[in-house]
DNA sequence: CTTCTTAATAGTCACTCTGACTATAAAGGG
DNA sequence: CCCTTTATAGTCAGAGTGACTATTAAGAAG
């Protein structure tokens, strides 16, 4: 928009778009990282798994459009929905991404705790997750828009309080530090781990009294709740890679990202 | 894209949408940060400045509508506009966004060093640098877009080796603080950013033998090239905010981002 | 041709943060 | 009762950082 085009204004000069948006949906889940997938149930690409996404409908923004979406199709409540982690990670335009029709989709990207199942209602009947280093080839460009995804999400890792959102309401150190191991494919130190994020003022605040964690074997663990901050500071950086690792690749035209 | 309406997939079915291309073009002139903007010729907002930006073509990318709108906008040669920093900040979908009708559009940041007067051919006649600080109300929600674009470009500074894209191909480091502290609004102290300019491996290269920069008055800077990095390894943080700054509002629906 | 001013560059120092460890505590399983 | 497991506490050397001071090399002022 903006700036009308040379010959003057007119919307019906311009070839019309769909739009859509497309959801990289992730948790963690027995120490893998997991990705929700709908099974396509017709051309194209019939048969292969996608992303889970759908049209804006005529009044809604991309951010209403991807609520909607997820809460069909993860069959979570609105409440719910409403208060997880929901992110615009960047738009795909490439003219020929879909066969049949002109189709540039606002991608996002969002956080969950380990549900016991959490597909339900909705539109996709097959939905499940999907252990994130083993999705075969995904329809349309979704196999870059999956890596843009996760590229994102391990950076944002480092300096936004983004991890709590894997967890539930209350967690334990260990959960969120598997957290960060998941995302990241690395280990961390445990002590320094603790010392960290204990350390950074409104990451992790503990839970009142003496509760503490029951059922693993080991020492019970002290039960935490997210704090209130958003931004990490000092940030928990990522330690350098020091060998050639499962390292997702990045596809964009845009190189680095965070 | 990807999964189809409930009621079956026909394109028809779906509201078409425009989809449009707007830049956030950065200059640092005089110490000031400089945004290009471009005089609205007609309604709506007839009169008003905006970010200059345009139509999406039937077979074009949005990548390659930001980098020929860059070209009419500035006059550049595809040659220059080919090289400069271009990067993909957010998609705008609110549904009222534009009163004609329904518009998302793809917002986009470029950066250039200052030229001697960029403006030139295209459909933009008036278009010209404003202070980014001084800049009045914009047209449509470019206000929001212009203030996340440099909450962006500020961020990234601090981890990537972006703000040589803002520089000459050959540039003192002097420049280059001048560089970080007119975007963060700072000040920084010399032999500190000196040192960690030049520890940071790939950041910049000093131009061979003994070239050095002639005009000013001082002690004459050695010249430096962008390096091959692309990412700042250790980063060079921003220092905290000791007070009220003149911090630009941020906007987006999600929060930090970096 | 001094002297002043300006800016670049070199170097110092205390403080903090980090990674790599070691040690201790508290649970369950045999 | 010992062994394993996990959580938590603490130590220590090295890297990085912010705040400085000192020196060098140019143009400008006198």
């Amino acid at each position: 928009m903006t700036t009308p085009a040379p010959e003057g204004y007119d919307p019906h000069a311009y070839a019309p778009f769909a739009v859509t948006v497309d959801l990289a949906v992730f948790t963690v889940r027995e120490a893998r990282l997991h990705v929700l997938l709908v099974e396509r149930g017709q051309e194209p690409f019939r048969g292969r798994w996608a992303l889970p996404g759908g049209f804006l409908l005529p009044r809604e923004s991309a951010d209403d459009a991807a609520r909607r979406e997820l809460a069909e199709e993860t069959g979570l409540g609105p409440g719910t929905v409403g208060a997880l982690h929901l992110e615009q990670l960047r738009t795909y335009t490439g003219p020929d991404r879909d066969p049949r029709m002109r189709v540039v989709s606002v991608a996002y990207a969002a956080l969950l705790p380990d549900l016991p199942e959490p597909r339900g209602g909705g539109d996709a009947a097959s939905a499940r997750w999907w252990d994130a280093d083993a999705v075969g080839p995904l329809a349309f460009d979704h196999d870059t828009i999956l890596a843009d995804a996760r590229d994102r999400i391990g950076a944002k890792l480092e300096y936004s309080c983004l991890a709590t959102a894997f967890c539930p309401a209350e967690f334990t150190l260990g959960e969120l530090q598997q957290v960060y191991e998941t995302v990241w494919g690395v280990e961390l130190d445990r002590p320094n781990f603790r010392r960290k994020v204990l350390s950074a003022p409104g990451f992790v605040q503990p839970v009142g009294g003496p509760p503490r964690r029951t059922g693993g074997r080991g020492k019970p663990a002290a039960l935490y709740r997210a704090g209130d901050a958003t931004a990490l500071h000092p940030p928990l950086l990522r330690p350098p890679r020091t060998d050639a690792s499962p390292s997702s690749s990045s596809s964009a035209t845009e190189g680095h990202d965070r």
